[in-house]
DNA sequence: CGGATGTCAGGAAAACTGAAATCC
DNA sequence: CGGATTTCAGTTGTCCTGACATCC
């Protein structure tokens, strides 16, 4: 009973490793309800809330490779959701804006991912979910200054 | 200001999924540097913590596919980190125990996770850290329930 | 020149599907 | 028979690497 080995049930890399699983799996079927994936939801999200962007600011937002970012608008311009227009300014640029029809793809993808997480946070009251979130949301930052 | 969407860095998804990305992402280099990967260290956890098991109970505490069960098996076999032996009051099942070598392994891996986590967990003090793990146990625990 | 950007080709690990054979 | 286990073959989506041409 003593050189017990750290219990792995009790690390928080291996819960927020088992729960990334789980709201993995969830969150993929209900993006390809609507025919996407989670790089879609990614970008069209970061789109939304931070305004047109570059395709290299788009990945270091959405914490995707630049050549995922490619493969990815390609396939969200396809069907109108996006738009890649040339930058003025810097012509090694494409400025990517979101189009109405991408606003409602995004609305369609929120909508799932909503009810996944409200089921998922189910045992945790108003409280404890903003105590989780202020958490999360400083360990987040953390690793985005320091890495 | 009225209509304003739900802000994506205020999900508790999205940040669990981007957490998740720089965890896998250090946890994989840190498994790289013993030959291992992220399934090795779940089996060899698993039955560290919990014992000998068949290769199905293995999937289901892991979280992981059978088929890759089978495959995580014979590349931790092959080094001698576990034995596969067949039950003899289960023709259908195989026995994995973890050997000596498997030990070593296992908490050569475990090192290189708590470097990482605790370096994930900087901003935190103790206290905090103990909220943090009770709140994603709890989430945790009713995945397992309700999946 | 160095540095950033967009593009393309391809690889590695993770998660999954379907099917077969075996045994309870 | 249904149900569980092991195994194999193959697919998809994610993450990453290296390279190239272009432009600041």
């Amino acid at each position: 009973m003593e050189s017990t080995p750290a219990r792995l049930t009790s690390k928080p890399s291996w819960l927020i490793t088992q729960l990334a699983v789980h709201a993995h799996r969830r969150a993929t079927n209900a993006f390809a309800e609507a025919g996407a994936r989670g790089y879609h939801y990614r970008i069209l999200s970061a789109l939304d809330e931070f305004g047109a962007a570059s395709q290299a600011d788009l990945g270091r937002r959405c914490n995707m490779d630049r050549s995922d970012v490619v493969a990815t608008i390609n396939e969200l311009a396809e069907p109108g959701f996006v738009e890649r227009t040339p930058d003025p300014d810097d012509r090694r640029r494409n400025i990517v804006t979101l189009t109405k029809a991408g606003e409602g793809q995004l609305r369609r993808l929120e909508q799932g991912v909503d009810k996944v997480q409200d089921d998922m946070l189910a045992p945790l009251d108003a409280g404890e979910r903003r105590t989780l979130t202020e958490l999360l949301t400083r360990l987040l930052e953390h690793q985005l200054r320091g890495a």
